[in-house]
DNA sequence: GATCTCTCTGCAAACCTTTGCAGTGAAGTA
DNA sequence: TACTTCACTGCAAAGGTTTGCAGAGAGATC
């Protein structure tokens, strides 16, 4: 039933190499006997079978997208701005959800391997010396997390915990707590480093709880010790604990900002919608997303892969582009920050609101286009 | 440098084919061989080829799944349910996103159909006619929108409706604005359709505004209307809009629920956190999509495809099930509807809260498991 | 008119797997 | 002992496409 290449040769009157040409290398065929060919195939409604030809070509043009948790709604941007520059590369994606289990991720690359010509892994939580094993078995770009030799695309959440410190600290915060993400995360460990230094220059003091599981119940389960800690202002490893976080505190009836200052990490869409509205570092997922399918597609066109025109000779392992992208982000300032017990009083070093890029957010207003620079 | 077939036949000394039904119909192998096989591809890292296998098969052990926007958080539990519920069944899942773009879909649906076993179609925007067309092309399900002769499964957002309703009359309103969903929805129609039914019955009058498009936006730009309409309670197509609304009142300095009543359709996950907390329609989107992915694999081992052994001889768009599932909604009362402009006073006909399936929301607690029916 | 060049097209092998059919040898039956 | 049955394995074709190679014909050059 269904038309392959021969019934179109047929059709047209030609061989079905000159069918596939037609396709494949459209230069290669007499300008009418392409318009014919095109014309006969169009009327079959012909589709090239991408097994068939992914059988030879050794290519499938299909990419596979390991996400720790699809519902997290840090994903779905990214997942779409990935799903869609595929698309108008003539790439299908896998999309594959690992439940936050790092077994399940090894699994999943291992099963999608021989499928696709490329894999994202997002937010990854295995270790970084299974990541290059697998990465020898099928292309890798890694998203928030860094590894030396990979293609990775990471978001500075560094600079933004930076900001997010500084703000606190320019705000009267001496006692701050960290609420940490779940273990095996590079941003966790990232935030953590930053927020640390950080809060050293500007003379206070860092509670960090955790590590939590990044969900909005993450965050609620540590309101309860955040108050217990004391401190006046929490900084979350992402929006969802610190929506969890506000829920818990509004439970306990501690008031938002006036008795705690709460700053999240990531801009989902929903920061915007709580009451009071999060303060919040704001990363540029859909970036990542776009930026992490065009270097898995440039690394795959610099390296042939198995069909006959393959290369054998190249060695395994050695690739070429291991460029590190990092992308900016940027603390958006809403509702959840105010005055702490030291506001006005002189603080030790440190200017007012620190060097960061801050931004006070412009309510419903479009968001702001990160730029993006290339390391390595 | 992939390990195929041949490798694990050399190196365990025999046949291709003995290697091939080791893992195609174990039964057929002797277990002294079948162990040894197993151990040679075990240690040569073999897995099975997709694309060859599915040449020759005619079966890809892929599913597409097509989806409105990825963004709008409707979606992504059913997209988590689904893709979990294929790879139970050793099956892998295409994501693609269509932007609520009828065209999109169209183009999606030819682009998938060779390379996956079937399609689900999740709210789509297209036309019926046009959906029958394409299921002559590829199996498909159909998510959210009813066709004769097609597998559908459905959600019961008129009883939501109506619950809303009832619940809305029955606190005092009789002036109910409905915010309609996006053109092409049939959940928007089916919605509207139950809605004016409830409406007419408990002697309340609906004003339909829209349609709209189903994001926080669309309801944001309807407040003013709202206003201007002078109703005393909204039902918003989905969640996404209804709070969109809730944001539009407050910038408007319309108090909810005192002065306006809201109620939403979903339960996403974050109508639990906006302040106050939403009423809404709770629909099971997980459920939906494992159960939709159950009756596409269901059909697809009815009806053999291609591959020698397949059948030609079943007629063309004959297909055994086309069973049609209505999965309950359940109406979640929060905190965003409240006393309305005729509370206590008497009302023609009508019992004080109707008969639907409510449910005082306890705060945060788990989320109750929808029932399914199965019909036809 | 012969030779060369160039463009286009056809031929056939190859990619990796599945599967109907046939063959082998051993065990069971008469 | 002769025959059947059975479990297991090998053979080879098939699936739809790509692509190196070679051939055909037309036009250009001498």
């Amino acid at each position: 039933m269904p038309v392959t290449i021969r019934d179109v040769a047929r059709a047209s009157g030609v061989h079905i190499s000159t069918v596939s040409r037609t396709f494949s290398a459209p230069h290669l065929v007499n300008p009418e006997t392409r318009v014919r060919v095109l014309a006969c195939a169009e009327d079959l409604g012909y589709r090239p079978n991408r097994a068939a030809r992914a059988l030879i070509t050794g290519r499938t043009h299909n990419i596979g997208l390991i996400i720790a948790d699809i519902a997290n709604p840090f994903f779905p941007p990214l997942i779409k701005a990935a799903e869609s520059q595929a698309r108008h590369r003539d790439y299908h994606v896998f999309v594959a959800d690992t439940n936050e289990d790092a077994a399940a991720e090894e699994e999943l690359v291992h099963a999608l391997a021989k499928q696709v010509d490329g894999v994202l892994l997002c937010s990854p939580r295995m270790s970084n010396s299974l990541i290059e094993q697998l990465s020898r078995e099928v292309p890798l770009v890694v998203v928030n997390r860094q590894l030396a030799g990979l293609p990775c695309v990471l978001m500075d959440v560094g600079q933004g915990a930076r900001s997010a410190i500084e703000h606190l600290a320019g705000l009267g915060h001496r006692e701050i707590a960290l609420l940490g993400g779940p273990r095996g995360s590079w941003t966790s460990r990232e935030i953590r480093r930053a927020a640390g230094a950080a809060a050293r220059t500007a003379g206070a003091e860092l509670t960090v709880l955790g590590p939590n599981p990044p969900t909005e119940h993450g965050g609620l389960a540590q309101a309860e010790q955040v108050r217990r800690a004391g401190v006046s202002a929490v900084l979350a490893y992402n929006d969802l604990m610190a929506i969890g976080l506000l829920e818990g505190l509004d439970a306990l009836g501690v008031a938002v900002p006036q008795e705690v200052s709460v700053v999240g990490v990531d801009d989902i869409s929903l920061s915007r919608l709580t009451r009071p509205k999060l303060t919040t570092v704001a990363t540029p997922t859909a970036a990542a997303g776009r930026t992490a399918v065009d270097m898995l597609l440039q690394q795959d066109t610099d390296l042939p892969r198995t069909g006959r025109a393959g290369g054998a000779a190249v060695a395994v392992g050695v690739r070429r582009t291991t460029a590190q992208v990092m992308l900016q982000t940027e603390l958006v300032i809403r509702d959840s920050t105010g005055p702490g017990p030291y506001a006005g009083r002189e603080r030790p070093g440190a200017t007012a609101a620190g060097p960061g890029p801050h931004r006070r957010a412009d309510p419903g207003g479009p968001r702001v286009a990160a730029g993006d620079v290339v390391a390595s």
